[in-house]
DNA sequence: CAGTGGTCTAGACCACAAG
DNA sequence: TTGTGGTCTAGACCACTGG
């Protein structure tokens, strides 16, 4: 309205956060709709637009058509996990990487294994088992499958050189992908891998990555004691 | 080019993904610029700017003013969690949720969450212990300290009617998050309140909220055996 | 059926940063 | 300096869905 005013979409934004936060517009509440707060904020509907759909999409507006925008409920907590290449998590920290193959083997997965690759009884895949070190100690080591027909030119790459964690996300595109993360209980296996004691409470991230056609990997890393993933909103 | 084709922005993304995934845009290299990609596609250029920047939100390109658009070199894999009321995730099981409030007291907090907290030495602070059962049985339990300072209310509020989780959600806007995910070996302590074994893997989050003026509320959520934290891409 | 958000367009100007 | 993405606008039509 008045002369010196500046409409950017991250202004209105702003505005619309400070009423939210303010409760001048309560959780459950319509607020105006798009054409109305064009007006009063002297801008394209576009604007407006633009500014409430980020809104939405981090979970703090409900919009729905012919119903109009409502401040959410429940305002769903969205944080974004990174997924970081093990190698530049390690090195991000400024500590050396190295890692080491602890076995490598053409075998039939276990039926969990196999419902989760959704492979047909008796097809073998790749079972890799890595251990990742910074600045030499153990950090976390994968237990993983690798469906084979799914990945071209795994079976000639060197996985010793570069780890199967780094080739993958270089060399295969995929589409989708499943994370749940967890705790675990260290036995005398992971105890041994990772160099600390039995019983210890260990982190441990699952993981499955596909495309149209496959179920690509499935990797399970468990982490040495310690470890902990942050994350901000 | 031809007839009957048909451009929305998610044309133009869907086309561009199958392009990356295809190798036919290899990681690190340049893509056409919006202008060319708009006359390729036969859309406006605001089109294609929708579909490119979804995509470079979502880590699969990265863009720059000047320099252009190129493919991702290392496709950030990004996660988004909910966060939920954890009343709504017992519920959404379809398990019974009760709480109880194991302690609540005014206290100085420790060096540790006083940092967190960003608060004076001295300040005390409200420090409650809560246990969430699901069935009956030990689900999480929050060892959790609140500034009453930036808190209105809290005082008087009913916490053993709605927990502190749910209250805060309800009532107290925040602006920013922090969260921690780890493991940690039960001790007695744990054990006792979750009703496990000493020695088992439980799964942790630490989170603390914000606004402009204060660190609201600190939580570390110890969850029973077998908690797993689920997310898709 | 009609109101609301969703999207597209053509054109314009701007901000940034690579060379 | 200049090319590229970033954004804004005014207007238009469409898709969905509540009433």
């Amino acid at each position: 309205m008045s002369a010196g005013e500046f409409n950017s979409w991250q202004t209105v934004q702003a505005e619309v956060l400070r009423r939210i936060n303010s409760r001048e517009w309560r959780p459950g509440e319509f607020i105006p709709n798009e054409a109305e707060l064009a007006v009063e904020f002297g801008c394209a509907r576009a604007t407006v637009n633009r500014a409430l759909r980020a809104l939405a999409e981090s979970g703090l507006l409900d919009r729905r058509r012919k119903a109009g925008t409502r401040v959410a409920l429940n305002p769903v907590r969205k944080a974004t996990l990174a997924i970081p290449v093990i190698r530049y998590e390690i090195e991000g920290k400024g500590q050396s990487y190295r890692h080491t193959v602890l076995s490598k083997q053409r075998a039939a997965p276990p039926a969990g294994i196999r419902a989760r690759m959704r492979t047909e009884p008796g097809v073998k895949l790749m079972h890799l088992v890595t251990l990742h070190l910074a600045d030499g100690k153990p950090y976390v080591f994968g237990d993983r499958w690798i469906n084979t027909e799914a990945v071209p030119g795994i079976e000639t790459a060197d996985l010793n050189a570069q780890s199967a964690n780094e080739w993958l996300v270089a060399n295969i595109p995929f589409e989708g992908g499943d994370f749940t993360f967890s705790a675990m209980t260290a036995g005398p296996r992971e105890a041994e891998i990772l160099a600390c004691k039995e019983g210890e409470g260990l982190f441990v991230i699952e993981r499955s990555t596909w495309n149209a056609a496959h179920v690509i990997t499935t990797v399970r890393l468990t982490f040495a004691p310690g470890y902990r993933m942050h994350t901000e909103i």
